[in-house]
DNA sequence: ATGGTCGGCATCCGA
């Protein structure tokens, strides 16, 4: 089973890319994070011609996240859900989840793709929003699923878990995407049981990054973050093969300012 | 030492 994550910024101006690298790498799972695109506009019928079903959830102009399967491989979905539960109800498209039922009864696999916000600036309200924002996620895990069980929870966390995660420690203490409370964030996440699957087969670093500033030379220096997660639960751990960034969608003619994130496992 | 680029939408904002 092959799983992506894929911050795409902006499905309708990635399309061609995105289905090219559907058709290139097949994978049976694609967790999808800053679509940008409403509902009326998603973009699903091109998505069903190139083999996958969508399951997505949409704003104007802004967020939006989406989980395409395979329809070769994947049963259709089921239990989805579209917001980040808990009230009030987040005004902002950022969350998709789904079950992904097993073959002749065995057990599915349960996708959570996230979009986590960005943060704007340390100590903003966008920066208190990010923060809520993750414990709100926590508190969904605790509430509602079992560590013990096939789950995967992944998108753009916009958080660098460790000091692994950036080109320089020194350059990045206390900046965004690596404060201690944004890190403190994702420390509870793994503590509820979730493992960060690329650290896993990849212990040392710097980086691998997956996103890279849109500004010249960036991914020559290798100046980037790694922002990109997939967490899975042990039982899905114990399946890992390996975990790839594939650097070479973050070039050429208009890429997306992200990497793909691809995780193999075994049956 | 600074600032560079995108996408969507509207001539700026968020990243």
């Amino acid at each position: 089973m092959k799983l992506v994550t894929w911050n795409v910024n902006s499905l309708r101006a990635r399309l061609k890319r995105v289905v090219a690298w559907l058709e290139r790498h097949a994978p049976d799972v694609v967790c999808l994070q800053e679509t940008k695109c409403p509902d009326d506009l998603f973009p699903a019928r091109d998505l069903e011609v190139a083999g996958y079903r969508a399951t997505f959830t949409g704003q104007k102009g802004l967020n939006g996240v989406a989980i395409l399967t395979r329809i070769e491989t994947t049963a259709a979905p089921v239990d989805v859900v579209t917001a980040l539960p808990g009230t009030p109800r987040d005004p902002q498209r950022r969350f998709v989840e789904v079950v992904l039922p097993g073959e002749g009864g065995a057990e599915g696999l349960r996708v959570l793709c996230v979009y986590v916000p960005n943060g704007q600036a340390v100590g903003s309200d966008a920066y208190f929003y990010k923060l809520d924002w993750l414990s709100r996620l926590l508190a969904h895990l605790r509430t509602s699923h079992d560590p013990a069980r096939p789950l995967v929870l992944c998108g753009d966390f916009n958080v660098a878990p460790t000091d692994l995660d950036v080109p320089s420690p020194e350059a990045y203490r206390d900046r965004l995407f690596a404060t201690t409370p944004e890190r403190r964030a994702l420390g509870h996440l793994e503590a509820w049981g979730l493992v960060d699957a690329l650290r896993a087969r990849s212990p040392t670093g710097p980086g691998p990054f997956t996103w890279f500033d849109y500004a010249p030379g960036a991914v020559e220096r290798d100046d980037g973050l790694r922002i990109d997660l997939i967490y899975a639960t042990p039982p899905l751990v114990e399946r890992l093969v390996e975990v790839t960034v594939d650097l070479d969608e973050r070039r050429g003619d208009r890429p997306s300012d992200h990497a793909p994130v691809v995780a193999a496992f075994r049956p």
